[in-house]
RNA sequence: GCCCCGGUAGCUCAGUAGGAUAGAGCAACGGCCUUCUAAGCCGUGGGUCAGGGGUUCGAAUCCUCUCCGGGGCACCA
């Protein structure tokens, strides 16, 4: 390791930098001015690719931050990396932040960050309060970010929760760092899995008028079809009845009885339509489709999940998107007819087999409605799209980008995120699901279970593309084993603090504190500042990447911070000075946690 | 058969666009409460980053092959 001496002031630099929200910008300037100079001298190529080279160093000997730039640039500059970093360091203009800069290994150059850096840092969370963190990265571009998308045939369950979740802290991610955000949630509102609720619905409507008969193989047989049943029945009491014998009528067999189950329940629903007429049947269909929205909707407001827009698929075939979209196809030549279908030629584009927009007996498929659904997104002008569909569906999305090529849409605009499964554990013995038979586990039950702060934080803490194990017994517990409590436990600590300072009479001058910064030198304190000075950083990552469980993981690790200082350190100290200054820097330690946990959707309380 | 995701400590998982000695929490073991909430803290042990080959100054990370686990391959939605 060696110390070189480094530049001529640049005043214009930190009067820049003054006005930064976080540090890493600050020292790319620097290192961009270097580079700028070196290549006015002719020591580095003029069309020298720069890129991200600035990260935080693992290690506090290696400084604050580190750069691999001499070893990225070296080549295009011919010469060795470390006479490289050389150069670069004679060239970057001093700055009050940086108090020390180091080559060291291979190459790298190490920031040694001043402690009026970290200083500025406290003043800024206090000052900028819930606004710390967020940036304008995003520049106010426009993204639209569709989630959930649970057809409407039944309640929300596990697997829905943790796409709702995971979608709710993207959206508000991107909206922190400068993003407009839309989100959305597509209503399939039409299709044969909706005749079928429609049918279950009638089915146990004709149960309750005391009507005799075997309910289909392949109907939705959960309990909340009854419930809606029941509101049928109340409403229009017999009126809607027919003989089970009439409404079975030449349907075929089920599939007990050695027949189709899937034939079956078609031939009961063209019954349905038949006996009770368009109007009649309808209404069954929207009673059902209204009350299960309804119950989705509440649901999720319950989880702190709220959308901007509720999209239906019925008015893209209502206001003719769905037939503009196929005329489209056509009309570029990228359809074929074949056994009476209409097909979509995919494989051009990357696809494994083309796909049916229409089939033989005259109706457009969900993939027609998708298209349609996707070219009007496109319509719209969102700079960015993003779908969040469950992994199941990961072999639909070569098909959508195909057809947005199809279209001459910038299928580039679209980005679809999969969401692994999320597998729940009671007492360390997995929860058995099965959604066929309506045995699974609704997302209102688990949050009634482990209420929405553990259900919130436990389905963002993987990675979206790892399946989860979901540890209901350790979502439930109220220790420092649950993380969620132990980061709630401690902004409530710091309010505690606050609580204890006012029963002793004391009181907290923020601008005595703040001049008395420079007080806090222990171990402790300096790690906390430098945890407090990553936030901005750590939300930026976590919303470019769509990765919330950065954040996660952060707010782990910095109450954890938070925790070993408390312990280590009386905060309510005689000495004024030292006592505002701690008070100061818990005080943006609370502040930075709760605008994490706010970003979650987990609370912050004051208390526990 | 083809495609997608994963394989890192006994368990659950991080590892920030290839970077410096691979981390955290549980679990195990040993400590810390007359002092702001012990719902907390400190310490110890623990690794063939699934395995082989390659790319380069440098690989858990990129390429390739193999093995294991999960999911997907409809004129269903």
């Amino acid at each position: 390791m060696e110390d070189v001496e480094y530049g001529t002031p640049a005043r214009i630099i930190d009067a820049f930098a003054r006005n930064l929200k976080s540090m890493k910008p600050l020292l790319s300037q620097l290192l961009c001015a270097a580079v700028q100079s070196l290549q006015a001298r002719g020591d580095l190529p003029a069309d020298a690719d720069i890129g991200v080279n600035l990260e935080r160093t693992r290690d506090r000997s290696h400084g604050d931050f580190a750069s691999n730039l001499a070893m990225v640039l070296c080549k295009a500059a011919r010469t060795k990396p470390r006479e490289l970093a050389e150069k670069l360091v004679a060239a970057l203009p001093a700055s009050e932040q940086v108090s020390r800069v180091e080559i060291a290994g291979p190459g790298f150059i190490n920031f040694f960050l001043s402690p009026t850096a970290y200083h500025a840092t406290v003043d800024h969370i206090l000052e900028q309060q819930a606004a710390y963190g967020r940036s304008d990265l995003g520049q106010g571009k426009s993204v639209q970010v569709e989630f959930v998308s649970a057809n409407p045939t039944g309640p929300l369950h596990v697997g829905h929760g943790r796409g709702a979740a995971y979608g709710a802290t993207v959206a508000d991610l991107l909206e922190a760092v400068g993003y407009k955000v839309h989100r959305e949630y597509y209503v399939n509102d039409a299709g044969r899995q909706m005749d079928i609720l429609a049918t279950s619905v009638y089915l146990r409507y004709l149960d309750l008028c005391g009507e005799q008969l075997s309910f289909p193989a392949n109907g939705y047989k959960g309990d909340y079809v009854w419930d809606i049943a029941a509101s049928l029945h109340r409403k229009h009491a017999d009126a809607l009845r027919h003989p089970a014998a009439t409404v079975f009528e030449g349907v075929p067999a089920d599939e007990p009885a050695g027949g189709d189950k899937e034939a079956h329940i078609d031939g009961l629903t063209n019954r349905a339509k038949k006996l009770l007429g368009e109007t009649r049947y309808r209404e069954v269909f929207d009673l059902g489709l209204d009350s299960i929205l309804e119950n989705i909707r509440r649901d999720l407001e319950e989880f702190g999940v709220h959308y901007d827009e509720w999209f239906s698929e019925r008015s893209l075939t209502s206001n003719d998107s769905v037939q503009r979209a196929i005329q489209r196809l056509r009309d570029s030549g990228h359809t074929y007819k074949d056994k009476g279908a209409l097909w979509f030629r995919s494989t051009d584009y990357g696809d494994e087999k083309d796909r049916v927009l229409v089939r033989e007996n005259g109706q457009s498929t969900y993939f027609a409605s998708d298209i349609a659904y996707h070219m009007n997104k496109l319509e719209r002008g969102y700079d960015r799209v993003i779908d969040i569909w469950g992994a199941d569906h990961h072999g639909y999305v070569p098909r959508v980008k195909a057809a947005l090529e199809a279209l001459g849409d910038d299928a580039d605009k679209l980005d679809v995120l999969l969401v692994q499964f999320a597998i729940l554990y009671r007492g360390g013995e997995k929860v058995q699901m099965s959604t066929r038979s309506g045995e699974f586990v609704t997302l209102r039950e688990l949050r009634h279970e482990v209420g929405n702060d553990a259900a919130r934080f436990f389905y963002v803490m993987r990675k979206c593309e790892q399946h989860m194990d979901f540890d209901l017994d350790l979502a439930k517990s109220q220790s420092s084993d649950n993380p969620v409590y132990y980061i709630q436990y401690a902004h409530a600590r710091v309010a505690s603090v606050l609580r204890q300072l006012a029963e002793k009479g004391l009181t907290w001058e923020r601008a005595n504190g703040a001049a008395n910064l420079h007080r806090l030198t222990e171990a402790h304190e300096d790690a906390l500042l430098v945890s407090l000075s990553r936030y901005p950083e750590v939300v930026e990552t976590a919303a470019v990447g769509h990765e919330p469980h950065q954040l996660a993981h952060f707010l782990r690790d910095l109450a954890n911070e938070f925790h070993t200082y408390y312990n280590a350190h009386q905060f309510l100290v005689d000495d004024k000075g030292l006592r505002d200054a701690r008070l100061n820097l818990i005080q943006a330690a609370r502040q930075v946690i709760g605008n994490g946990l706010r970003l979650l959707g987990v609370s912050a309380p004051d208390s526990m």
